[in-house]
RNA sequence: GCACCCGUAGUGAAAUGGAUAUCACAACAGUCUUCGGAACUGUCGUUGGGGGUUCGAAUCCCUCCGGGUGCACCA
């Protein structure tokens, strides 16, 4: 989801003219680790040749054992600290394979949802040069707190709250990690703008870090920007129920590619075309769904809707694009060459919607909200169609054919560009 | 308990304080079977409640209600 909202808004300043660095982040240390690392030593198997799938359950039991074995906790907590300093021969091995398998796998969903990355941090690689600034900081900025190393946020601003830094037991927590990060990307690449996007639950956190940063070096805070989003939640009972009611993305994007495949089954299609449509299509209905919606508050995952593919959703603007696309073929059959010379009198919706799409991703830009993008599609879609209802394109018998096949034509670039702000491909068939 | 975010038709959105609150989807009722029917046409329906500021409020202020999130060693 994060994903989803952070390719888009990428795509969107690259679209306006801005050179745009992706950064990914990544937990590669802390107590989520050392959890999934017990599970592994205590699974009874060897770990050699398992999945990133098989690493979840281990993690899942781990995290059980912590909340219901006061023993488990003990030794976890005692696994995290190795995992900081690698004293232990035995964690490291099953922290680097782990590490190794988790990655690929992310991997290859990014792949998939079309996302390449510039830079890859890394908690553990940040953890140290946040544990660094923390340092120098104190007693300037942080300072000590039975034990702990702790930031006052409130005597800055009212609003906020203090938080620890830098725990009794000498660990960094994930505020000083992203103090490391923050750094650590603007040495490296010193944006105009550092765009943050995250999850609702990091809102008020991020707020007090921001504030340390700007105590630290308020060149840095003014220029970064946080955007949250709420969380996906489900519309019906009917979702794959692998863990309860725990979907994760993968989950979803299989399930609707799934689905894809069960639609485009009867098409004449090569085997090899109805895969790439299922992927194509499967991305675009779970993206779609995603960024359809304003930011804040929870999105609604519907499946049922997602899938029907009537009306709102990301596959049907790829239909629209798709089913332009053969018109536009159609007419280069009959020989008609697109031109604007010949108009008729009267302009229609369509000609008024596609005048817009410039100020639309001006717009965007501004208020960092790829919903409007969504909106105007599917109202492009819906001018598109009307206009698709009512007049003969393709005629060569009528003088205003060529400005009607440019016109789809038009129709049909600019469908795809607002698609690509998306982050949703469109096929050439489906 | 305190703090932050949010509340517009069934759903997702729009509206520098300005005219009768728009658009899309869904639903319902029709059309036609054409360039790919994943179509076209029409109908239905909305500012959470109550105060206030203003000539004028979805928009600003107060309050209540509802939802979400966060409040010291998790990320």
């Amino acid at each position: 989801m994060t994903n989803a909202i952070g390719e888009s808004i990428a795509r969107i300043f690259e679209y306006s003219g801005a050179k745009t660095i992706r950064a990914n982040y990544q937990g590669d240390v802390g107590p989520h680790v050392a959890k999934a690392i017990w599970g592994i030593l205590h699974a009874g198997v060897p770990f050699a040749g398992k999945s990133a799938l098989w690493i979840g359950e281990q993690y899942a039991r781990g995290s059980d054992a912590y909340e219901n074995d006061p023993a488990a906790k003990e030794e976890i907590d005692s696994i995290n600290k190795k995992v900081y300093d690698k004293s232990d021969e035995e964690v490291n091995t099953v922290y680097d394979w782990g590490k190794q398998v988790t990655l690929d796998a992310f991997e290859e969903i990014y792949k998939l949802l079309g996302t390449k990355f510039n830079h890859y941090f890394f908690e553990s690689e940040m953890a140290p040069i946040g544990m660094e600034i923390v340092k120098e900081n104190t007693p300037k900025v942080f300072e000590d707190s039975d034990g702990a190393i702790v930031f006052h946020a409130e005597n800055h601003d009212p609003k906020l709250h203090t938080r620890v830094f830098v725990t009794s037991k000498g660990l960094p927590t994930y505020e000083t990690k992203e103090l490391g990060l923050t750094v650590t990307k603007f040495e490296k690449e010193n944006p105009d703008t550092s765009i943050i996007v995250t999850a609702i639950e990091q809102g008020e956190y991020m707020k007090v870090v921001q504030k340390a940063v700007s105590l630290i070096n308020p060149d840095y805070e003014s220029r970064m920007k946080h955007v949250t989003h709420g969380m996906m939640k489900f519309a019906s009972g009917k979702m794959s129920s692998r863990k309860g009611n725990v979907v994760t993305g993968e989950s979803l994007l299989n399930d609707s590619m799934e689905l894809i495949h069960e639609k485009v089954k009867g098409r004449e299609l090569s085997q090899e075309e109805k895969d790439a449509i299922a992927k194509i299509v499967g991305v675009a209905a779970v993206k779609y769904s995603i960024l359809r919606s304003s930011l804040m508050g929870d999105i609604i995952y519907d499946f049922e809707k997602s899938i029907s593919f009537e009306g709102d959703s990301g596959p049907y603007l790829q239909y629209t694009a798709v089913r332009a696309g053969s018109i536009l073929k159609k007419a280069q059959a009959e020989g008609i060459v697109p031109g604007f010379a010949k108009a008729p009198s009267e302009a229609t919706v369509l000609e008024h919607m596609l005048y817009q799409f410039p100020e639309i991703v001006v717009y965007t830009h501004e208020t960092l909200e790829p919903h409007h993008v969504a909106t105007y599609l599917i109202e492009l879609a819906s001018a598109f169609n009307t206009f698709y209802g009512n007049t003969q394109i393709v005629n060569k018998e009528d003088i205003h054919a060529p400005y009607r096949v440019a016109l789809v034509q038009a129709f049909r670039e600019t469908m795809k560009n607002g698609l690509y702000l998306l982050g949703i491909e469109t096929p050439e068939k489906m």
